[in-house]
DNA sequence: TATGAATGAGGCTTCATTCAT
DNA sequence: GATGAATGAAGCCTCATTCAT
């Protein structure tokens, strides 16, 4: 094992930030490789294409919100209320850091009409959000209006993500949150 | 020698397609020129360059709404549930038409981040609309609820556009609709 | 029409002997803008891409040979050994110019068994080539004989073109040819 | 990590096979490394370079000739049409077993006129296989005559070997290699 | 010897834009 | 206005080769 100069999961990482930034079709090569500190060469040595590249981005930054986020619902030990504010908190701040976007929202929009090789990827994503939500919301609803709510709550959220973007405002992201927090008192 | 076959409204027209489906950055003069027919030279008698084109796009979908649905939001005649009604109708048809993307969420996402200018096309844009939404559901809350109600309205929308394509599912838009009716009702 | 810097047919014929000289493998589309005096850019107006520019330069050459070469065969006003005469004569012109290569027998060799896409080109142009010769010995021979004969000709040509280059003289050339003339006498 | 798995020599024979359909400049150290099943890397250990692997290649495929075909030509036992007929059956099945082409011509016809560092290898080797034809023809012609004749042959056949790929059709080899066995017949 | 990451040059192609006609 | 050739930069990718391990 040579020490690399960057891992293959340290090239996902910082890949992932850049197309998030720049989206993908205004991302180039030579974009990723000065971001990575590498020549545009050596990613063929780790992923086929620019393509899968971008596939992989994707399955990396699904794992990690599986892994940060969505594992957060289905913590036994703690209270719905505690799981949720939990949940939010952690998705808000996972949303506000840097400019606020959202790879998978982004992608979704730029790609899904004439690039679906990236539908999968976009679709496992929001679903696994969405159950997650579900999970903690079944908690005081029945499981279709649990699952309702959770939908809606991830289209609030990435509503709020491109209006904090287009309105540099964080108000949305902050109401929405409270609102997906009262819905889970509701359900009593 | 044909001579022009089109407008220069309806070349922005066949534009704002090309532009919705394919997004800004994969989206070619040439790809344009094909779309409409004519020689990739001519868009540059009309147009600056790609940036003013697209500027020119932005406005005149900017425009159609404005005429064609936000207008729906002042006509006085009509009770507050009826124009919601009609309102949201339009709404849901003139973003389920085509594979029904919304052309100033997808530039949004795709563009924000990197090419600035066009901005504060996105922002009346939905700042328009909020209006138009706050306007109708005045009529039962105080403006500053109102507009916020509204607010949650737009990005529940865009969230619903988002879902029916990343899962070919018009359900999400449908429940949407459903508590966006529900929200006026829950004023009285 | 503008003037232009070199019509399509001027870039075929200046790419087929780039073509010729360095094989289609190793002649970049630089080489070829190059030996055009133009950009590489301009290449994709006239054509599709590098194959089809082949395309077009096998199909060019083919052309120039039936109307210089092949069509001396055809003249009605000539005897045989005349005919042959001329023919031949003008054959050995023709391969003798330059580095005296065959695009034609290069291109077969060097791309036939990995890209089958230039095979038509290069079946009919030897096709033509042989009938044409066939024509010309059948005033002697029975139509089969004169076929074969033909055929060994054209095999003897291309093997002599080759030891021109490999050995660097011309003697195989000449050789050759008086053996394909006196073929003819022999048949009284 | 396999220990290596194939010799020098093995290498340099299944590389030929690749660099004959392929041809040179199509083919890259990468498709002679999987051809092997080896990694790019070691052919660094065995050659300097592809130029270097190449001379090499020519070199073996020269030797593979002399000592399974040029040879039969010397051996005193047989009569000179045994001995023809016995060159030339082995000739026509190295030719026509994998897909019929021969490496050294479409070296030739490749590199000549760009990669001179070749041609030594290959006028060695169409000298060697002319002096073997020679060798047997002069058991009926004088030296001159029975030189050229061999010529001729080695012409014609690398002719027939080019017609067997561009027409797919074997009856050329058949054919020529009756006229080479009946040009013995026609000294005596 | 053997590996595989890394490089830098170059290959094919696309693209926004310009310009002569 | 309208055309289409032309350009130069850039985009994705491949390749021969090197080098640390």
């Amino acid at each position: 094992m040579p020490i690399q100069k960057l891992s293959k999961d340290e090239i996902i990482f910082t890949s992932a930030q850049v197309f998030r930034k720049r989206g993908y079709n205004n991302t180039s090569m030579a974009d990723l490789a000065e971001a990575c500190g590498l020549t545009k060469g050596i990613f063929y040595h780790h992923f086929e294409n620019k393509e899968e590249l971008m596939k992989a981005v994707l399955h990396g930054v699904h794992l990690h919100f599986k892994v940060t986020l969505f594992a957060l619902a289905y913590s036994d030990s703690l209270a719905p209320e505690e799981k949720l504010e939990k949940f939010l908190g952690k998705a808000r701040k996972m949303f506000s850091k840097n400019d606020g976007g959202c790879l998978m929202a982004n992608t979704a929009l730029e790609t899904l009409s004439t690039q679906p090789e990236f539908a999968p990827y976009l679709k496992e994503f929001f679903r696994d959000w969405i159950d997650a939500l579900a999970a903690i919301y079944s908690a005081r609803y029945q499981e279709d209006a649990a699952r309702r709510i959770a939908e809606q709550t991830v289209q609030e959220f990435e509503g709020a993500v491109m209006f904090l973007r287009v309105f540099g405002d964080k108000r949305y992201m902050d109401e929405m949150l409270e609102r997906a927090t009262m819905r889970l008192a509701a359900g009593c």
